[in-house]
DNA sequence: GTGGTCTAGACCACA
DNA sequence: GTGGTCTAGACCACA
């Protein structure tokens, strides 16, 4: 089944960290087109969380298509489809990337530790293919 | 010259959006060691700030080594050096790159996608490809 | 119960009492980890004081990874993690000795007066003398 | 010849510098009763500073008594007098010592540490006696 | 209710 | 002139 944790501590919000991962699983296809996901309640009650919590993060995940709501039945993995233009995904990359990396390299981190640190995630992440990229 | 640009709306703070262009002028050269920046005052009329919207950004850049404050005097690009404990290190990396990775994994891009954009990125900010690290 | 006090008109800026406060009860054990704090608007109200000046401590607290805050519940005690380097930690150690000595030096104290105040204050602070550390 | 240094970038600020500095000459006889000082032009000059900086130190030192303005002939080593009462030098020293303590323990340092680098900056500011006290 | 961000504006400390 | 602190008060984000 599907498995979501919470770290109340952390710097991420709870509600960001219920979407990350809902958004992660379906990148994995742990969570398929079609799937159910826990009612709100039930999350809320698994969690220990406060249901708006959950219920937020959920909107969140619908509003951006990743699922989709079915009044009375239930949440579930929505088809993909995708939101962006491709020029704006580019934008959102282009910002995102140089964030992250400014904040790193500010870490001290090298270029090198960088680029394995992020193929290394990406591998726990997605459990990607990068069978054969072993060498580096 | 060093130019900053900031966006009321979005959903960065102000003052983090600060705090991302210092760091990576710092990252890329743009700025150099010992290069002023100017006033919290001169700064935050430019972007039409509070003054204390700047002055948190400054005293947190000082805070993480970034920048030097001299009283009376003005704000500069610090000396580099290494602040944070390797396991602090780690967690913010970890902490940077769950947040980069999944807003760009929203963005339907591959794991390959990613980690080539992030290779190229680096060698544009670093210019580290060809050199072979000459001194300076 | 854990109290703090605060003098406006020193020479050390409300907020930095505040910080070498909750410091002193955390050190001392008055405060363990996941206690919580007073709310930044409780805490303003019952020391008459703004309660940015609260938040602004309370925020340098978590940088230093004394305090964690939770989003919506409160702030409270953290585990205690290592956040410098050794070198920054050679840095804020001799910075703090610096200030402290040159203090005292002044009032014409010995330095064989001041390391046994050190000593003495160092024992009630940490209960360290006779239980070999027990484990706790 | 008395010799001051000063930096800029550090946390503390000129002024406070070169008070710590004749003090700590002071304290170190370094600086004998009724040696003269730099005149505050000369010194200014010397450090790269603004007169102003340099009066605000000795004008500070004046009224703590440390030293003594000759109207038309400059700046000397006062005789040594105590400013203080009993009880609020001890009540000075309790507060300088728990800002310290506290910080440092903050820092992770153990009492063991902190002692040992208080003993061992003691001997380098008063070239103090303690030869026979090397076991610990 | 709890923390976080921001403005407008004052006043202080330092060089 | 330059940075640092503080207040009063608004508004937002999160649980």
């Amino acid at each position: 089944m599907f498995e979501l944790q919470v770290t109340p501590g952390g710097n991420r919000p709870i509600y960001r960290q219920i979407i990350d991962q809902v958004r992660q699983a379906v990148a994995t296809s742990e969570l398929a087109v079609g799937d159910g996901l826990p009612s709100v309640r039930q999350l809320a009650e698994e969690l220990v969380l406060n249901h708006n919590t959950v219920a937020k993060a959920y909107a969140e995940l619908v509003r951006e298509g990743v699922l989709e709501s079915q009044h009375g039945r239930g949440v579930f993995v929505a088809k993909r489809r995708r939101v962006f233009s491709a020029s704006e995904r580019k934008r959102r990359l282009d910002q995102a990337m140089n964030v992250f990396l400014s904040e790193v390299l500010t870490l001290d981190y090298t270029p090198q530790q960088i680029e394995e640190a992020v193929a290394k995630r990406l591998d726990q992440m997605t459990g990607s293919k990068a069978e054969e990229s072993e060498g580096d």
